[in-house]
RNA sequence: UCCCCCUUAGCUCAGUUGGUUAGAGCAUCUGACUGUUAAUCAGAGGGUCCAAAGUUCGAGUCUUUGAGGGGGAGCCA
């Protein structure tokens, strides 16, 4: 008897062995044939019973939704459907499934609406398109520790509850241990944090970039891959309030660097899966395919999801500075017929979704990184260029999904931090110990974050980012 | 937070100008059949029409407010 998953069974050349093996039924057709997964792949087994000589009671639950183990030989399938099927000798139910309740959940075998399944979180990885993309995140995510574990990175786990709110990326979310019906208050009416857990204001972490520089300070070349926590109340299919972030931080390297890192990263875990995740892919392009047959000729792709993967892989994604690419917009139909809804006019503007889509999906057809952006719509912690009015920021844009990376190589001149602090009103004494590193052995040091549920969006087809984590927490839903 | 759209059976949706007993497909149940691949065939059960208020002889349908969901924008990763 081999104990075995469905995977290594449907790869298995064992034929005549006996195999078992536990699952969930996902259909049983003709009192026969129950399909049969575990999760451990797409493809699900088929076990063939024999009903005749099967008491009825144990037939009557083997229903969709129900876990069961059995036992049997591996035969070559007489069916065309599948090459090996399982002969069953053997079959516990080790979990019953009653219809009438499964029928009003989505294990019920029928399509789905992506916002049902969203509805019903706790059930929907056991469906094929749910147990795809959980496996591809899975394997995303393995390779991201592989990549960076092969170049010589540190994994640093840098704090999730954190003292400082002046990293200004973002709305945070208070952590407290007061209780919130009696808050201790100042005289003045303020409330007094000195009684709190830390002694102080305390909040959930929108960002481990600054920790993260210190710990490159040390290391040379650290990452960080963890929650991430932002109370932003954006409403959309591209953010989450809590999300995962990759941020590598690397000392003695500049722009061109970070730039040549992030996209060398994104290629290699992108063609780890492509390598690893092949049936999945292939299942997600076959979905997206259907899905697009109900969309006018124009809103379609026009690349299949793997062919999208495989152009990314081989093409070199297009560097231009933030000018170059006010030059392009400027000059650019929509901007000269006016279709855009922000016009651009003079540098100095923020670009708008808009103009990044245009950019990526019109004009460059392409990965595309924009550079040396002007230093008044960035962070205060990017370096200053020798022209005083741009910084060495760079962001990622990638069609469909916009900003997937965000970075920058950051002020390591003590003098001009301290003094982009001030102007931007960010307290240098709450960020002593950041200011402290400009000043033993600063050196040049470049980073960035990437949104780990972006790159899914990407890898996967997807279309909504609470699609591709398995419980999204989005304003008012923190559901399971 | 802003703009637009949606909410009718377990699910996906139809429902005419406001009119009598609100329909279909799938799913479920019962029976038939059995090498099926979202099996097939016959039959059955299944409804707080999102909520509240209003207009009206009469509201699934019209009006107002609220809730939830989706798409887009902003913020960003």
């Amino acid at each position: 008897m081999i104990k075995a998953d469905i995977k290594e069974i449907l790869n298995s050349n064992d034929l005549l062995k006996e195999f078992e093996c536990q699952g969930w039924v996902r259909s049983f057709r003709s009192n026969r044939f129950i399909a049969l997964n575990d999760g451990s792949c797409l493809e699900n087994l088929q076990c063939v019973v024999d009903f005749e000589s099967m008491d009825e009671a144990v037939l009557n639950q083997i229903n969709t939704g129900a876990a069961i183990c059995i036992q049997g030989t591996l035969k070559e399938s007489e069916g065309s459907g599948q090459r090996v099927e399982i002969q069953v000798e053997k079959l516990t139910i080790l979990g019953e499934a009653d219809p009438e309740d499964v029928r009003k959940t989505i294990l019920s075998p029928k399509r789905h609406s992506l916002e049902k399944l969203r509805e019903q979180a706790h059930l929907r990885v056991r469906t094929n398109t749910f147990g795809a993309i959980m496996r591809v995140r899975s394997k995303l995510s393995f390779a991201v520790h592989q990549y960076f574990n092969e170049n010589g990175f540190n994994y640093v786990h840098t704090p999730i509850i954190t003292g400082s709110d002046a990293e200004g990326a973002g709305e945070t979310f208070k952590v407290t241990n007061f209780d919130l019906a009696d808050i201790p208050k100042n005289e003045d009416g303020s409330v007094n944090f000195k009684e709190d857990f830390f002694g102080k204001e305390t909040n959930l972490s929108v960002s481990g970039q600054l920790e993260a520089e210190t710990y490159a300070m040390g290391l040379s070349k650290v990452y960080t891959f963890g929650p991430t926590f932002r109370a932003e109340n954006s409403n959309t299919s591209r953010h989450l309030a809590e999300f995962w972030m990759i941020e590598p931080e690397v000392a003695f390297c500049e722009l061109d660097g970070n730039m040549d890192l992030a996209e060398d990263f994104i290629k290699y875990v992108l063609s780890y899966i492509r390598k690893e995740c092949d049936s999945d892919l292939a299942f997600l392009e076959e979905r997206l395919l259907q899905d697009e047959k109900s969309k006018p000729q124009a809103e379609r792709s026009p690349m299949a999801l793997r062919e999208k993967i495989d152009f990314v892989l081989k093409n070199n994604f297009k560097r231009v500075s933030y000018t170059e690419a006010i030059e392009i917009l400027k000059k650019s139909k929509p901007n000269k017929k006016k279709k855009f809804q922000y016009i651009i006019e003079e540098w100095g503007a923020d670009l708008q979704s808009e103009h990044e889509r245009y950019l990526v999906e019109k004009h460059f057809k392409c990965p595309v990184i924009l550079f040396d952006y002007p230093a008044n719509i960035k962070a205060f912690y990017m370096r200053l260029n020798e022209d005083g009015k741009t910084v060495r920021a760079m962001d990622i844009l990638f069609p469909g999904i916009g900003e997937i990376v965000g970075g920058s190589q950051r002020e390591e001149r003590y003098d001009v931090l301290l003094e982009k602090m001030k102007a931007l009103d960010i307290d240098p004494e709450e960020l002593w110990w950041y200011l402290e590193t400009r000043k033993f052995g600063t050196c040049k040091h470049s980073g960035f974050g990437l949104g780990f549920e972006r790159l899914v969006l990407f890898a996967t087809g997807m279309g909504n980012i609470r699609d591709v984590i398995p419980y999204p927490r989005t304003p008012l839903n923190a559901e399971f």
